[in-house]
DNA sequence: TAAGATTGAGTACTCAATCTTG
DNA sequence: CAAGATTGAGTACTCAATCTTA
């Protein structure tokens, strides 16, 4: 009869493995955007979501990205500052302001863009596209098991 | 001919997805060493390599785990103070120590580790054994291509 | 009162510099 | 001088409280 009191193995612990990948995989596209344009994680991704979808609110950015809103708040503050983004009054709402990327921000999100795409063919080759599909299958049932709710953090 | 300057898709990007598993899957268990034990992640994680690989230097569990050397000493030194981990003097080598968990130490990784070991069960429940065996052999593949260095960070 | 957003205080992280021993 | 480890200063994050408008 096997030992069921066998001390716990954090290396085989599906979170911990996942965090290791994700830092593993993001630690050479991060010195892209913090050496080249001194983006922080936050303000990368705020300016991916602008890049991408176009103007939004704070409040999508937050839904979108499960990013906090604090976290997108100073990073939305700094990127206007920087004069990549832009503030505009949200249509019907006093409350929110429309957010967008200025033509110097979409220019950095076009480069940086370029970059992580390079970096994603890379590690798609690595695994091939066969592990890559189950992968991300897999990736995005526990992103949508683990976010029931309206607001991640 | 395919449009090749489509904007960059953020949430297409696998170190992106990666994260957000990571961040959805870390939430739940979060709780638990913050809420139940007041714990840092670096100080759970400190733990939990102590408690499964026994006495080891710092040196041992930053190489170990990817952490950086900073965090470790200072997760050390936050469980020392608590009484939960002992710093002996490592033989053959007055620069280390070896460092290992004490009673108090073992009792609460015993408990830590019930609660995560419930918690995985439920994420491999959540996917299927299928699905998490190709999961754990992409997540070791880019793990094992990420850190081809001594020390991470 | 609730929602979008910001601010302030305390915590944790990051990087370079430092201390001690090999 | 290398390596194990710690310290200090600056940065980013976290949580509660606040401000404004719906």
């Amino acid at each position: 009869m096997p030992d069921t009191s066998d001390p716990f193995d954090l290396t085989a612990f599906l979170p911990y493995l996942l965090n290791q990948a994700a830092e593993a995989t993001s630690r050479s596209f991060q010195q892209v955007y913090r050496a080249r344009h001194g983006l922080t994680r936050t303000q990368w991704r705020v300016m991916a979501h602008l890049g991408r979808f176009g103007a939004m609110t704070a409040r999508d950015i937050c839904r979108l990205s499960h990013v906090e809103k604090t976290k997108v708040s100073r990073a939305v503050a700094a990127l206007q500052v920087r004069g990549w983004l832009r503030r505009d009054p949200a249509p019907h709402d006093g409350r929110a302001e429309m957010l967008s990327l200025t033509e110097t921000g979409q220019a950095v999100f076009a480069d940086l863009g370029l970059a992580a795409q390079d970096h994603d063919t890379q590690l798609r080759q690595t695994l091939g596209a066969t592990q890559v599909a189950t992968l991300e299958t897999a990736l995005r049932a526990l992103i949508t098991q683990g976010y029931p709710h309206d607001q991640g953090d």
